[in-house]
DNA sequence: GGTCCGACCTGGCAGC
DNA sequence: TGCTGCCAGGTCGGAC
């Protein structure tokens, strides 16, 4: 399920090839809203990460963008048994891009007009203070969990992320976002900024061994699933206290959580 | 305006 | 072995 971590690894692999020319592009999925024809020819000029999407500059002044969703990725190459989930191609005078895409849920648009859509902060922006989240979180009586994972609040967590950063603050994700106090708000800021940045470190998470599972653009898995607390750990003793970390479902999402020392 | 919830999508998997 | 139904979750749109 790529997050801000998984985003962020997949535009590491894809800088190199920034400086190369798009040959080709071949649109495999028609219900994808791309003209192949539009962008052949374009140079990559910048690859960067906005939240969870993948953003190629490309010569002229447009932007390409994808969002992988739950199940899509990026591949420099493709091994045969993925090639019936490959939704497009992109052909350059150096390699490959594969836009991988089992559910057909990741989608990709062109823009003249720069990046179309209203992002919340990103966890890394200079900006992201404690003062800052303090402000996002206690604009809303929504459940902790519900805010952290509203992109327009807050750009790049996603199930994973938001529910091991409540873990590391000690913060039950059921309770309202403006419940919490000074002290609690902090907590979380740096439990935010410390879990995304230890999955990067660890190339991001990949939970299974399937073709909906993460790989980075090489088909490596991530590593962070090995340093995962609560996630996907249901019935296990939590890390911290032992208690057995419960699974329970907020708007219709599974959330993890240690009911002992989450308060 | 804020909040909640269903739909979309389809491979994997458990249960029968 | 084959079928059925549930689960996964990011985003969007509609209802309240």
């Amino acid at each position: 399920m790529p997050e801000l971590p998984e985003v962020e690894t997949f535009v590491r692999g894809l800088r190199p090839l920034v400086g190369a020319t798009i040959r080709r592009v071949e649109v495999l999925d028609p219900r994808l809203e791309l003209s192949g024809r539009a962008v052949a020819g374009s140079v990559i000029e910048a690859v960067e990460r906005r939240g969870k999407y993948i953003v190629f500059h490309l010569s002229g002044g447009r932007i390409l963008m994808f969002h992988l969703r739950m199940s899509g990725r990026l591949a420099r190459t493709c091994p045969d048994n993925e090639m019936r989930f490959v939704r497009l191609i992109v052909e350059l005078d150096r390699g490959e891009i594969y836009f991988i895409n089992p559910r057909r849920l990741g989608t990709v648009c062109l823009s003249s007009d720069g990046f179309p859509h209203r992002l919340g902060i990103d966890p890394f922006d200079d900006e992201f203070s404690p003062d800052c989240l303090t402000r996002i979180v206690t604009a809303s009586r929504m459940p902790i969990k519900s805010i952290l994972i509203d992109q327009r609040r807050l750009a790049g967590l996603g199930n994973i992320y938001a529910a091991e950063a409540l873990w590391h603050a000690r913060i039950d994700p059921r309770r309202p976002g403006a419940g919490l106090n000074e002290d609690e708000v902090a907590r979380l800021r740096e439990a935010i900024v410390d879990v995304l940045t230890r999955a990067i470190e660890h190339m991001g998470t990949t939970t299974g061994d399937t073709v909906l599972d993460y790989r980075d653009t090489g088909g490596r898995r991530g590593g962070f699933q090995a340093y995962l607390a609560v996630y996907g750990r249901q019935g296990e003793a939590c890390p911290r206290c032992s208690e057995a970390v419960e699974r329970i479902v907020q708007g219709g999402r599974s959330t993890y959580l240690c009911s002992r020392c989450q308060r």
